[in-house]
DNA sequence: GTGAAAGCGCTAACAG
DNA sequence: CTGTTAGCGCTTTCAC
């Protein structure tokens, strides 16, 4: 591996200058730059970035935490994420961060872990935090980090966050089913041991309720069943749903698009047809969607993580501190699996 | 952030000897190592990954290379090294590769970029590479990152690698529905298009035809159709195979579990019932299986990642020049889409 | 616009 | 078992 000095070498300069000229700073000229360009090349010159990091202090290297990456969701943002980044030179490390709800100490000292040895390395320039809700305990070890970070999908105190605005997002949700004439419709909300993420089941269930009390409907608890965002407990609650006479719906609502497509599932199991018999919404923008014919409010996660790497770069050269939340798009997406009521 | 100077100086002794002790080397005292790590609480001091990567040439960090983040193979494999590496105290440092299929320019240069510039920068101490299939020139670039790389999936010429033996998975999945008695047994291979992937598609399919010609069967391409390893293309394949007249199986063996769920759901729509008009069989022992009651032979694709992490690992600390090829886990799981052929 | 030189914070001989 | 001393390879003042 060939070192900055043999390039001097090559070209003819100081070290100084290369360092100067592949970094594409102004005070170089154009004949120097590019007998420094291709004597590297000639070299197959790249720069150690432990060097480059302990030197500067800078490493071109951001961090992406997140709760896991298996879920739909998080997997659209860390792609999204990781090819701004690499766009911009930047490499990614990945923290999966275990939560703590199962009460596994494993996976608290794992947590522990990441606030306490690798956060403090300085391995980062900055941190992605998707999805994160932290205790304040955790809060308080992640001022340590001075680097800046940049949330989505969540308020993170003292920091740039991402925002979806779930009220609204579950109201228009609702409307549209409102608007097509559906008066019984359910909801299939998160459980609340989802509530650490930032009260997104609250405020997805809240944003259905305020839109059928606006319509002079009243919320019906029984018309509400909770599951765990997966196709498997959106199945489940929708038999739920389906089976208590009580209930009886002509429009479900359902908090993802997983759950949604469980909802679909369950309905034909049970005889009933999406839509003549039942409208199914959900919330997301799955690949899947497509298939199921599934209407829904689609909230781009790939541009998620686009625009918190977009952010944090911008951060990273400027250290402006602007904290204002940013509002994140969204888009009904209507399909198949929603109709006007049956006028029977 | 506190130096090691300052902890050398609280703990009274030279930073020499807290690296040792910092770094759990036998050659210190209990009694120094003691001190050591009281005075380095004391002060919140935790190495700085840049100073210690340069001064001793290792990262602490590893690269994990893999075409896609959002297919359920590649996240469940990414969670598995992540958990491995994490516990081990390394970072890990994601690369999503893009396929160069599609003849887009921007991923030929993307790809070019990941082995000229951020495989040299010498971030990582070593590569687990998923699904990798390179092209020779890519191969000859690979080997200026001198590191050990240990690749999944397939072959990496000069590197060691996990195998799955397609052969007998697919060869099981097959003799699975023969012992069943069924033999008009349909097959949903990978398109060829994948077949980058090491051939996968091919040798899944070479299994599923040495099952049947032991069998006395011959091997019919009427009985063959080609997806994408999605539900969606699943689907469409056996709504084909279920309505061309001359296929009419009793069985279809999927090569992917996603095809084989796609399967379930084209069945039903057809009204065919699952296992009790056709019997259906994937591989990979995706989480969902559990809900459709899917049977298949399951890869253990977390096993593959923390496998891949300790032998990578071991190579090291080692560096052993093992490179025999390391045999996958697998196992048939069988639940409720499968059963013994109607005696109609 | 370019060079000289002083570190960045740590590890790894080498002594003792 | 512990300290001294060179660097690791680069960036960044500070001069010129």
């Amino acid at each position: 591996m060939p070192t900055i000095e043999e390039v001097a070498g090559l070209a003819g300069v100081s070290t100084a200058t290369v360092s100067r000229a592949l970094a594409g700073k102004s005070s170089v000229s154009p004949a120097t730059r590019q007998r420094v360009e291709d004597a590297a090349k000639a070299l197959g010159y790249v720069v150690s970035s432990a060097a480059s990091s302990l030197a500067s202090g800078r490493t071109r290297n951001v961090g992406v935490v997140m709760p896991s990456v298996q879920s739909w969701f998080f997997t659209r943002v860390l792609a999204g994420a990781h090819r701004a980044l690499a766009d911009a030179g930047y490499d990614l490390t990945l923290y999966q961060l275990d939560s703590t709800l199962g009460g596994d100490p494993e996976a608290v000292a794992r947590r522990a872990r990441f606030f306490d040895e690798f956060l403090l390395r300085k391995r980062v320039d900055g941190l992605i935090a998707v999805s994160l809700e932290l205790t304040d305990d955790e809060l308080e070890r992640l001022r340590h980090f001075r680097n800046p970070v940049v949330g989505i999908g969540g308020p993170l105190p003292g920091s740039r966050s991402l925002m979806l605005d779930d009220l609204s997002v579950s109201r228009l949700a609702t409307e549209h089913l409102l608007s097509l004439g559906h008066r019984r419709i359910a909801h299939i909300g998160g459980d609340t041991s989802f509530d650490v993420d930032f009260h997104l089941p609250t405020h997805r269930r809240e944003g259905y309720e305020q839109a059928l009390t606006a319509a002079g409907i009243t919320p019906d608890a029984l018309m509400v069943r909770l599951a765990d965002f997966t196709i498997e407990g959106g199945y489940r609650a929708t038999l739920q749903l389906l089976g208590d006479p009580r209930v009886n719906p002509t429009a479900i609502f359902a908090a993802s698009d997983e759950m949604a497509m469980g909802a679909i599932l369950a309905a034909r199991d049970l005889g009933k047809r999406v839509p003549d018999d039942l409208s199914i919404v959900g919330i997301d923008g799955h690949e899947l969607g497509d298939f199921f014919g599934l209407t829904t409010v689609d909230q781009f996660p790939e541009t998620q993580g686009r625009l918190a790497t977009e952010l944090l770069l911008h951060e990273l050269d400027d250290d402006s501190d602007d904290l204002a939340p940013v509002a994140l798009p969204y888009e009904l997406m209507v399909r198949r699996s929603t109709s006007i009521i049956p006028t029977t």
